[in-house]
DNA sequence: TCACAATGTAAGTAATCACTCACTTTTTAG
DNA sequence: CTAAAAAGTGAGTGATTACTTACATTGTGA
């Protein structure tokens, strides 16, 4: 079974909300097919029939556990959300900013960037989906802002105001200035690297990420 | 009429705003109403006769025109990119560059930000769904990233290496590394702003994109 | 005026959809 | 071991889908 993310089993990853506790295999076998149909042709245009193939169950099965499609859908996302993607992502940031306190900054940007890269890459399917549903159900939204964005912004602002007090960054600007322009310079960067160019998973572009950082630290001005 | 698309018109080769070409009132109230049934409900849950309820035809109309739903989308979108949105926003650019030269950059990026702002604004529904869509259709894809990308960062570029050669940029760094960063920044802020908060359109926000021009030509770190 | 093509339409059509139901098999509890 | 409960099944179901067709209306050129 390809491993992506779903596979983790119920009491591998912990606690859980009453919705998704101790899903059986064959539950899990479902939500696996479904994530499958649903990154390929988009909620709406998956079929229940497919996701019932791909799980090698009947049809009857999948609405025995899960109401309607759209259910599926949510008792797919919302705890691969609420307890993979959003810890994975918040601790590894935690994580980076409190063992490196003493680090210059410029190593631990490039720590963060290229561990968002990493995750970008590996869950590039899954994040396509859930942005792309999040238009749609409202349910997602909150989720992968409130449980995503939100925090791990939260641990940046953390970062930057850390070396605020040092002195070492300026601090006539809001953090969050700081850290939504470092996000946008690092991301766009990426998603155009992906969108424009043909790039292999796992390119060394450690170089550039540097040149993005230098430039968010010392500014596009000539030296005088 | 037998023409598959609007895009294939033999006459339609050279550079025409959408109401040159051949198209009569009936046609143009389908794909108006296309356009807001799509941006509604997606592409795969929108449904014809939805569209032939909002134009005011009849069903069996809309597929005299047009011999898919998928060239629905196609006919509506492909010359909305490549008459209206590309040139639109290309020129504008072209203009504020040249007309531009010797205001300090920091001026005419905010006037660019701005622009880009606005524009965001006016076109955001329509973003969504060539976004969305172009997952599933590449000819989107192609139109909306040969079009409207590349070209504006070719002349982002220009302004770009133009300042560069006059010194007022560093050197050390390639143009296309100062466009997306530059591009990345204001666009995440922006989508943030939207996401995150509940701005009014039109909001005044014109001294956080100074900071964040500010931010981008100085640098984050402290003065020495 | 008339012939004829282009345009418009309502009533289809076959396919497919999400979902149900009557029934069988498996799991669980005492 | 047994009996009830839970899980699994595949053949339905009515609704809805994109698209067609047979026919009516309109526009046009001579």
């Amino acid at each position: 079974m390809d491993d992506r993310s779903l596979s983790e089993r119920p009491n591998s990853t912990g606690l859980q909300e009453p919705s998704d506790l101790q899903l059986t295999d064959k539950q899990w076998n479902i939500l696996d097919a479904a994530l499958a149909v649903f990154t390929e042709k988009g909620f709406s245009a998956a079929t229940t029939s497919e996701i019932a193939r791909q799980a090698g169950v009947s049809e009857g099965t999948i609405f025995r556990h899960f109401k309607t499609k759209k259910d599926i859908l949510l008792a797919m996302l919302v705890p691969l959300i609420r307890n993979t993607m959003g810890p994975k992502s918040v601790n590894s940031l935690t994580q980076m900013i409190v063992k490196n306190e003493n680090l210059p900054l410029r190593e631990v940007l490039l720590m963060i960037a290229l561990e968002r890269q990493d995750f970008l890459l590996e869950n590039q399917a899954l994040l396509r989906l859930i942005l792309t549903e999040a238009q749609y159900h409202p349910e997602l939204r909150e989720a992968i802002i409130g449980e995503v964005a939100y925090k791990s912004q939260e641990q940046l602002i953390r970062l930057i105001e850390q070396r605020q007090q040092k002195g070492e960054i300026r601090q006539d600007l809001p953090a969050w200035v700081l850290v939504r322009s470092f996000f946008g310079m690092v991301v766009v960067y990426m998603l155009s690297g992906v969108m424009l160019t043909k790039r292999e998973a796992g390119k060394d572009n450690r170089e550039e990420i540097l040149k993005i950082i230098d430039l968010f630290l010392n500014g596009a001005v000539a030296e005088k």
